[in-house]
DNA sequence: CTGTTAGCGCGTTCAC
DNA sequence: GTGAACGCGCTAACAG
């Protein structure tokens, strides 16, 4: 591992100088810079960021901290992230929280010890004042999905309400009056949103909400499955049933492969977010799509900023257009 | 952010007392360190992990790099390097080599610069000549899930070749003759291997490989659905397809439900790693399972053990069982 | 048991 | 245009 000092005893020149090449130093001749230049191939040096970052007060590396890893929807955020932060030489530590309070404060400790720059975070559940902590410390926070009870703070979000409402909207006007809701906890404010959306559609047509076949699963397939099954064993089960997450589509979709005669197919499905093969099932007819990658790089645009003193009003709460998605 | 000094000067004591404190060194009287531990509570000090790293030369902090960051697979793990290393305090970089050289090598330098203690990787291609530029630099490099040629080092793997060849016995036991084959890349070590499993399994069984039934894609969705028509459309179509991931799967699976009269189901699928729903089609007959989880933490271990300099031969290709599931 | 000293590798004055 | 000197926050070696 050679050190700046090894470049410079090697140039004949001081350390001062050798950093000055590595930091694009104008002020520096043209022959002292091609022979430092020169030295740092030869010795394959490279800065050592951990001890500029002693110095300078930035780690040029942010935290992201989700639910959980292996889920494609938080992962392509994370993607989004990668390729906007990393235009600037920023790296990303991840973290999961394992979908608990615990787990999202032990994980902000670690990265605050760890000097990150900034941090972007999936609230795990709907309480976010133990955020504050870090945020007072001056790292700049990013929510990213969902907003946070008791922290107010930057946001990323898409427009839950709306893309739901249009959904059920669609339904309606295809003759559809019975309609079912899988949803997700309504804790989080994605949930609810998303919740208001399918109440305010049937408010609008003058429908009656039907506690019956409104369920709530937690966004994950099991409970995708369970609930379409405790909708479609009912007496008197609905046409149509619009579920609020992807995981719980493939959950349901999986139920009515099971238990559908080929024929029928009686009952058609309203999803936010699709996934690859549900759309050829036939059961889904309409998808409200989020610009998934497009949170992270929004997320990641908008830390950037506050990362780097951007004067901009506070708190900045970004709404990304969902898009209705006919199959 | 309040240092060391702060609680020192506090506590009326020197900064080394407190350092002490932090790492719990044992000779240190139990008054004085309740006294600081109070201060350390007071100001709410934590220790600054990049003056650290700076003075011991250790990072806590392993990189992971993947060809992509939003696949399942890739993801569960990562997942189950952070359920490992998390237990001693590490962090994880995670970083997107897009599927190339050029972006690998990018990011292996940008790892070494944030000073790394390790570094676990799944190679993008079958090339792993640029990791021994890291790798000479002392820093420990684990692959998992592939091997890369023109580089020798630890590796965390699956039993490819007996996975494969047992899925494709089983099927010539239940009658098939006419196996076909969507294969992977065959620059990468895991396709290649599957790809001997399945022909080493039709010539112990003495059935004449028909190269007219084996395809290659890529891994990815897509190929296995334009994959999966190629062989389809033939006039002689296989009864049964081996294939060899997950995505894949997928893919070829949705060629199959668009094109297959609800009747017949003529064509059964072997694979690779199944997926929800999959199973619940009626196309797959017979999965191997990988211990995905497994992978990561595996590999976590083996990394952590390196990086504390545990004595081990040089190099570990540990191989993890893959199992045979019938649906 | 605890304080003093030195230095990790870099960036940044301030001289020259 | 360049070098010497200092300090970022911490830990390790040596005293006492």
């Amino acid at each position: 591992m050679p050190t700046a000092r090894d470049v410079a005893k090697q140039a004949g020149v001081s350390t001062s100088t050798v950093s000055r090449v590595m930091n694009h130093d104008p002020r520096i001749s043209p022959e002292t810079r091609d022979r430092v230049v020169k030295c740092i191939e030869d010795t394959g040096y490279r800065v050592n960021q951990i001890a500029r970052s002693l110095k300078t007060n930035r780690s040029y590396t942010i935290g992201f901290l989700c639910p959980e890893l292996s889920n494609d929807f938080f992962m392509k955020i994370a993607e989004g992230i990668e390729m906007e932060l990393g235009k600037y030489g920023y790296s990303m530590v991840v973290c999961s929280s394992n979908g608990t309070i615990q787990g999202e404060e032990e994980r902000i400790r670690l990265l605050y010890e760890k000097c990150i720059d900034g941090l972007i975070v999936i609230p795990a559940t709907n309480s976010g004042s133990h955020y504050q902590w870090i945020k007072d410390l001056r790292i700049p926070v990013v929510l990213a999905d969902r907003l946070a009870e008791g922290f107010s703070a930057d946001a990323v979000l898409v427009d839950n309400f709306n893309g739901t409402y249009l959904a059920i909207e669609d339904r309606i006007r295809q003759g559809e009056r019975r309609i079912g809701y899988i949803g997700g906890d309504l804790a989080l404010t994605n949930a609810r949103e998303r919740d208001d959306g399918y109440r305010k559609a049937l408010e609008s047509y003058s429908i009656q909400i039907d506690d019956s076949i409104i369920k709530y699963g937690d966004f994950h397939t099991e409970s995708g499955y369970s609930k379409m099954k405790e909708l479609m064993q009912q007496e008197n089960p609905p046409g149509c049933v619009f579920i609020a997450n992807r995981y719980m589509h493939v959950g349901a979709t999986k139920y009515l492969i099971e238990n559908t005669a080929p024929s029928e197919k009686a009952v058609s499905i309203v999803s936010f977010d699709d996934l690859e093969l549900v759309s050829s099932l036939g059961f889904c007819k309409v998808v409200v799509r989020q610009p998934t990658l497009e949170i992270g790089i929004t997320a990641a645009k908008l830390l950037y900023d506050r990362v780097n003193g951007e004067i901009l009003p506070y708190p900045q709460i970004i709404r990304l257009k969902t898009e209705l998605h006919k199959i």
